[in-house]
DNA sequence: GGCGATCCCAAACAGCCGTTTGAATCGTCC
DNA sequence: GGACGATTCAAACGGCTGTTTGGGATCGCC
């Protein structure tokens, strides 16, 4: 809103302006690498398409970040850091909140995290390469973003399973969640081709969210019952 | 050890032989093949490094195939094939079987069919990356293995969310089945570094398969009593 | 005005990629 | 023995990649 760096008035960075652009070419690669690296992966991004889409000369990249891989854990890192502030892992809910509550909001957190349009959705993508492709990129994020996020559930599901769970249980049942989250982000493209795309409109994804809560919740309380009796 | 030339009784076709093996090329490009594909994905995979592993020179694969990308749909036609052959979506189990049974079955033959090793395991680690980077092959191995397979799981599930239920929570259901599964084999790399290797072995394999189950058919009896009563 | 710092740019570089080429090799049939 | 088709081979080709280079803008500061 405010002017922020030293002039440029205008706030349009990525605006079609042909030779002008005398705004932070900085932050222009950094959102069209994420763009580009979402769409084809470390390895199959050029920098020549970074730098088209970011209207920047084709040594821009170098001389700003170094090298093409420094570029890569340059987005990473500034856009992990700014997705935990928007969709922290419980959404805003009172951590002393039932654990039913806890883990809707952590199910809608990680569904909106991934499917919410803008930078969010392609950071997502990121991690899905990473998990067939790991790069060292993924140690740092496992440790910074991923372990508070499943050591949170873990902490949610073993409430659920109640206090006779053994931590396989807990493990497993943390699996079970997760796994039918990412589900809906790793196989789209197959989910798409058997069932079709409207699977994927924002209220569709509200839906799903909350069938995987219901479901899971099931699941738990039947294992607690089950153990206990 | 003894000398192959003409007809070579034994059959060890990827052995260190250095430079005779006059068996068939063509097959030990596929094998090759289907393990630097596994390994790289179609773009990473290099023509180089699947006909160094193949010991054979590095235009065979445009004589025997024509290019790349036909060696690559060869692969996945033959490999898919296989492997329906081996890991049937029931295991053998007779149709009418109960349901719950028949769930467990499909289970279990999911995580067989990815971490068996051999040649299933790495056909489900190029599935993984057509999941991401769809290629045409997609198409066709939905068509003609994943949707009979897809279907088939529908059926399980509609008869244990009995009569009522609405195509929608059908669907739902057999999302979270499968989104268990394949959790395993998608994320394995992050799972590793949260968990540890040792869950990847054969007897946990089928301790999962078993949670997964269990889970779901838990999940899926509290949807169905629930919607009855 | 001079000057260094910062940034941008067109051009070139070396390396790897998939593919092609033309000759060499092999087994087979006349 | 010699021609022939099938297969293999070393070498090269054009294209794309990340990176480097050397020069040119533009600016604040003395």
């Amino acid at each position: 809103m405010s002017f922020d760096d030293t002039n440029d008035p205008q706030m349009k960075p990525g605006q079609e302006a042909d030779g002008a652009d005398v705004a932070d070419t900085r932050r222009r690669l950094l959102d069209a690498a994420g763009e580009v690296f979402a769409r084809r992966g470390f390895r199959d991004a050029t920098v020549r398409e970074i730098c088209g889409l970011a209207n920047a000369n084709l040594a821009a990249v170098n001389y700003h970040f170094g090298d093409k891989a420094a570029l890569y854990r340059a987005v990473i890192s500034e856009t992990s850091r700014e997705m935990t502030e928007h969709y922290p892992p419980l959404l805003g809910l009172a951590p002393d909140s039932p654990a039913e509550d806890r883990l809707h909001a952590f199910v809608r957190s990680m569904m909106l995290r991934m499917f919410q349009p803008g930078r969010a959705a392609w950071f997502g993508n990121v991690m899905a390469r990473e998990m067939i492709d790991p790069t060292e990129v993924l140690d740092t994020l496992v440790c910074d973003n991923i372990r508070p996020m499943y050591q949170m559930l873990m902490g949610i599901v073993s409430e659920l399973l109640g206090p006779g769970a053994d931590e396989d249980q807990i493990k497993l049942s943390a699996g079970s969640v997760i796994g039918q989250c990412v589900h809906y982000k790793h196989c789209r493209s197959m989910i798409c081709r058997l069932v079709g795309e409207d699977l994927y409109q924002p209220d569709r994804i509200e839906k799903i969210a909350r069938h995987i809560t219901t479901f899971s919740l099931a699941a738990m309380k039947t294992l607690r019952d089950e153990r206990g009796g």
